[in-house]
DNA sequence: TTCTAATGTAAGCAGTGTAAACATTAATGT
DNA sequence: ACATTAATGTTTACACTGCTTACATTAGAA
């Protein structure tokens, strides 16, 4: 005899729409399945988020507070740009693996971040593995490591975006590059550190 | 008296399509409102259209076309340097400007750009202006090139992204170097040209 | 123990993508 | 010129969605 109270609702809920939307892509992802998986009426979810929107946040959220994991370097010892092109590559990694949860992240399926402090928090608290570890990495100014932080950012952001497009453009990963900007970015994908040790000492020897 | 036929519909579709993309984002835009906005039942669409997605992929590949047309530089002479950052400045700004459509264009709303010949051959075109222009540049191999395009694209491409998240987040445009990721960028968005100047100097003189 | 707030349910509205059957007209072949 | 066919538009309908409102149950504070 089930009772009429779940007990831990929520963070079912959340558990199950990050399962799914990774799974399928949050556009396939409905509250009335997730209810339904939940074995819980169609409207309690509206109990624990206002809006669709809401929940999307949550899994956003945790999607960070994953990359957060995924990246972090150590930085009570120095720094080295080895390390750096190892946070990039891992960086990386997580968009490709993680591409429909990245969506959420990054996309505008959320709109504004601030409506969502939490998220937002997590959001910045990635942020700061890029900028603690390039305050480790050289004795910079301030503005000197925003830039190079988010030249690093931008460029690996980037990077997952068009590396994603060729993953799904491509049938095989042979390459030619007078193919067009899909077989080129395989050609990257194959050669990724070295490409990322290439770009980042130009970051880092500003 | 208006006639039966409506004479040319797919076109008015798409531009109607477009519009409304950009206004509101694709995610509004519903095949109802666009019949109705045209003057025709709601199921006409579908003889122009297979599926949304389909729809979709007219408005990204109208919005690949603009960008060309929005970064295109001669090539008839050489190529400086300065002209390719003029171009990393026009896509950003397409990019910044054009959002929604931009959205269409790089993210996962239209699957598979091979099942749509006319729009992968619309994104390789785009692509073909970064091509075109490195191989003016320099006596580089078509890997080098290659290599170099895709370095610029993705830093491209991703702050555009970036960017507007920040957009969306901050709330004025003042900055603070230690309050996280958001206003870092709005620092860079305020010096685009410098920042852009020396990342491509860092890609150019490879 | 009573009262209240938190959490669950039931029913229903307005809107969606799209399929199927049918109507009208433009294009085509003889 | 006329019959046939393909293209294009309409009607109706299904299954699904986010979300609102009114109500039911129960956990925890007074």
């Amino acid at each position: 005899m089930k009772s009429y109270h779940h007990g831990n609702l929520k963070q079912e809920l959340i558990d199950c729409a990050c399962r799914l939307c990774e799974r399928d892509g949050y556009t396939k992802l409905s509250i009335r399945t997730l209810a339904k998986e939940s074995g819980v009426s169609q409207t309690a979810p509206y109990r624990h988020f206002e809006t669709k929107e809401a929940l999307y946040a949550s899994v956003a959220q945790d999607g960070f507070n994953k990359l957060s994991k995924a990246i972090h370097v150590d930085v009570d010892k120095k720094v080295t740009k080895k390390q750096i092109v190892d946070m990039a590559i891992k960086y990386i990694e997580f968009g490709l693996k993680n591409a429909n949860t990245y969506d959420l992240m990054f996309g505008t399926a959320v709109g504004n971040f601030a409506e969502y402090p939490e998220l937002l928090e997590s959001a910045n608290s990635s942020y700061e593995n890029f900028r603690s570890s390039f305050s480790q990495l050289a004795n910079d100014s301030d503005e000197v490591i925003a830039f190079k932080c988010i030249t690093l950012w931008s460029m690996v952001h980037g990077l997952v975006g068009i590396l994603r497009k060729a993953q799904v453009v491509a049938d095989e990963p042979m390459v030619n590059p007078e193919a067009g900007p899909m077989s080129s970015a395989i050609l990257i994908a194959g050669n990724l550190d070295d490409h990322l040790d290439k770009v980042i000492s130009g970051i880092v020897e500003n």
